[in-house]
DNA sequence: CCACCTATTTGTCATGATGACAAGAACCTG
DNA sequence: CAGGTTCTTGTCATCATGACAAATAGGTGG
């Protein structure tokens, strides 16, 4: 405070204060095989060369946040952007980044099974890892798995808030495809039959623009291991909000992750 | 990213990246005669000298985000830092300050009606104001509008996740307050009979940690308009999860804010 | 003191959503 | 075709919610 006090009136020097480096890093969530995954590069240089990290890198002056996030992550990782690239949250503890003060922006978004990753100039490797594996044993540079942590934790809100489960989809999927999303990242197990019914009762939203899902009349082809092929849907237009289906409250004691 | 290319090996300067200066932004929202209103400063020097913003200030590298949000807040306001200071989110388009590159990260928080506002030295003025007036007529500095709207916005999905709303209420209150702050906050008018019971429903959380509320055996004292006294509450002790009420889904047309 | 007003609280009832579970349908393999 | 797997339809009891009536506890003006 005793700086500013002896400013000149009228306004004050911006470098009179700290400067910082702003990055933004993405925590790009997929499915694979039922199981969660997360998009991971190797860092090439230091600091934390050679360890894991979420795609990200330095903002520009002269774009948003948001197109930061999108470009780095196409630089990267030779992955688009996914249309629904949301802001996580600002990390900017001091020493987070043992060059200099930086606070970096975080940003989610989902997307279907990513099909080529192809690592950038800057990286020396990039893939998805499952999520279970990298919160379990997988050092990530920096304060990364704390933002990981995060991005899951705001995932699992907005499944029971908004369409984003359907964001984990492909262009047409089944029920049980889209039921494995919820019970990956609520840790819950759904009665199938309830689990259809609520989702079809989503669907019938009378009032709003449109339905959640779509019945397309095709139904899958037929797996090695048999059973009823399931009906394929694909996502309902425009559906804004609303609840898809209720997460279901821990009725006995705590529960982890 | 031709930069990039001549670093030297193994590392490279950080000043070859852009700079910028980090700020932190408040957001104090409260209830003033069932009317939210938001805790503004009136800003004394350039860039929108004389114009209201939001409290807030330079992030010092020593700090982290969190601790400079409430310094600033104390510093320019004079009002202590609520508990839960919660991040909104970063706001950092180019030209969003006239000075220089700057990005800022908008801190949320609700507090019981304050008693005392004192402007800093850093500002003219500082007082609340109604939300309604300035969304409508009141020219905020930089994009501060539109982090008050942000902010709203977020305020009103907290509700139905977790007990913010008790934050609005002193130590002790009445049901009807409670309920006029779910009202305000979601646009709703809810059958007074039917609030009473789903709060009450959530207070009985068996198996959680502890209730929503807790009846103390107190009643308000009679007010000049008559009525019958209600029956006092405080919150209670560590409730974590749960939804308190459930938010009434639009059934009709769309709905503004 | 009584009629009348206001605000809070308790109670009732019909409806709709949810969880548990049974059973049928459509495909596989052997 | 028997038996296994997965998806789909249906039933039933229970719980939460919205609409509404009525009782309670205070005020004010005559």
């Amino acid at each position: 405070m005793a700086k500013r006090g002896h400013l000149p009136p009228g306004g004050y020097r911006v470098s009179d204060y700290p400067t910082f480096a702003v990055t933004v890093d993405n925590v790009i969530l997929t499915m694979v095989e039922g199981r969660l995954h997360v998009l991971l590069v190797r860092r090439k240089e230091d600091p934390y060369s050679g360890c894991w990290a979420l795609p990200g890198g330095f903002k520009r002056p002269d774009e948003s946040l948001d197109q930061a996030a999108a470009r780095e992550l196409e630089e990267e990782t030779g992955v688009a952007a996914p249309a629904r690239l949301m802001q996580l949250g600002a990390y900017g503890d001091p020493g987070r980044d043992p060059r200099t003060n930086v606070v970096t922006i975080a940003y989610l978004a989902v997307t279907p099974a990513i099909s080529d990753v192809n690592a950038g100039s800057d990286a020396a490797d990039a893939r998805v890892w499952p999520v279970a594996e990298v919160l379990g044993s997988l050092e990530l540079a920096f304060d990364h798995s704390v933002i990981l942590a995060d991005a899951i934790e705001r995932a699992a809100a907005q499944l029971e808030q908004t369409d984003l489960a359907i964001a984990f989809m492909g262009p047409t999927f089944s029920l049980s495809e889209l039921q494995s999303v919820y019970e990956e990242l609520w840790s819950t197990d759904f009665d199938d039959a309830n689990f259809q019914r609520s989702i079809r009762a989503s669907s019938r939203n009378s009032n709003s623009a449109g339905a959640y899902i779509e019945s397309t009349g095709l139904h899958a082809v037929s797996r090695p291991k048999g059973g009823r092929p399931p009906e394929l849907y694909r996502a309902g237009p425009a559906w804004i909000d609303g609840v898809p289906i209720r997460r279901p409250r821990a009725s006995g004691s705590a529960e982890g992750r």
